[in-house]
DNA sequence: CGTCTCCTTGAGTTAACTCAACGTACGTGG
DNA sequence: CCACGTACGTTGAGTTAACTCAAGGAGACG
């Protein structure tokens, strides 16, 4: 991903849709495809998008020869499962004011991970069916979400762009802690100085 | 894993658990440890289990010289990730029963892929505490959803042993494909067999 | 015999859902 | 330029799935 967003989903009873991943920026879409024959999810694009292909015989040879650069990738799927369990107990365990919170709170992260410009803006072309289908919940109620984080001054919510007014307001609501994100490398923190 | 169960979990506001994941003879604990450094789950065992541990140290050598190896081992966490991906599906847009019919269909899937024998009984030293925290509801609700399982005859749920009585009612309940579970490999087909 | 854990049941409450309608912005073709 | 369709956001009203609280029953065990 060089640029844009993209998302992983699946279609439960061949109607209700599951986004099951986000990708920002610097994520590896579908590495699986590699090694493992099924496609389990779909991706998508929230609008335009940059990607880069890798062809997969290339790649796997170069994998077979560098331990290190597997073990690198191989560390990227990790992190890609932490974010998967993370979101488990999002969806199973915080109900939705808490589960929205938390999704912004990571994505805000990861993209200051990216950016390292430290902002509180998010622009993500999503919808608020999108962001409904990160939190399973309906989109009506999604509305109604936002509406109450936006009244309770902790963003603001223009349909495009998010802006956190209150970072520790929002991490509060969430119960956000950006642990498993696995951010700090070899001692270093990537991303304390800028949230701080 | 040798034999019996282990869980990992999350711990939400700092009370309310959810089941991130759920290992059965044959997986493979923790691979992230050898090369993340912070844990991001806890991991227990539901009643008696035997585990083999590794030396990292070793571990990582072996992987370092066998390219092979490595991706056997990756394989296993793309699974993994996989399966997180379907609980994301699960409890974000499916409703307490069929969650829960889909979780017992993914145990018997995955246990039949271990066990060879085709059984449609599972023995699993859980309570219906533990099964709530997996399908992300409260304990109550669990039983009721038991109940309602086996008023249906669609299984039979001792205490801790799990007969199940109409496979297909089961699996159409749960909206259940076991395609997420990359069980066929090079061509063959693990567990159709058993199945059907 | 008491205690503990787990399962079960009832009653009242709440979070989230569905359905339906309406406003607004945007693009497109007449 | 205007009429129209479409996509998205918003709101209200009624419904439902799941929750919490509370209590009681069954079995295991020292």
């Amino acid at each position: 991903m060089l640029s844009g967003f993209v998302y992983g989903h699946k279609l439960v009873n061949s109607s209700r849709r599951q986004i099951t991943s986000l990708l920002v920026p610097g994520d590896i879409a579908d590495l699986q495809c590699l090694y493992v024959p099924k496609l389990d999810h779909n991706l998508s694009a929230l609008g335009p998008a940059v990607v880069a292909f890798f062809p997969h015989a290339a790649f796997r040879a170069i994998l077979d020869q560098s331990p290190q650069l597997s073990q690198a990738f191989w560390r990227e799927t990790f992190v890609e499962t932490a974010i998967a369990r993370e979101w488990i107990a999002n969806l199973g365990r915080r109900e939705a004011l808490a589960r929205m919170a938390h999704v912004i709170c990571e994505l805000a992260v990861r993209l200051r991970a990216v950016d390292r410009t430290g902002s509180f803006s998010l622009f993500i072309p999503w919808t608020q069916m999108d962001v409904a289908d990160v939190c399973g919940i309906s989109g009506v109620h999604a509305n109604r979400v936002v509406q109450e984080l936006r009244r309770s001054r902790v963003l603001d919510w223009d349909p495009r762009q998010i802006r956190i007014l209150d970072w520790d307001a929002l991490t509060e609501i969430a119960d956000f802690s950006d642990d498993y994100l696995q951010l700090r490398i070899a001692g270093r923190d990537l991303v304390a100085s800028e949230v701080a």
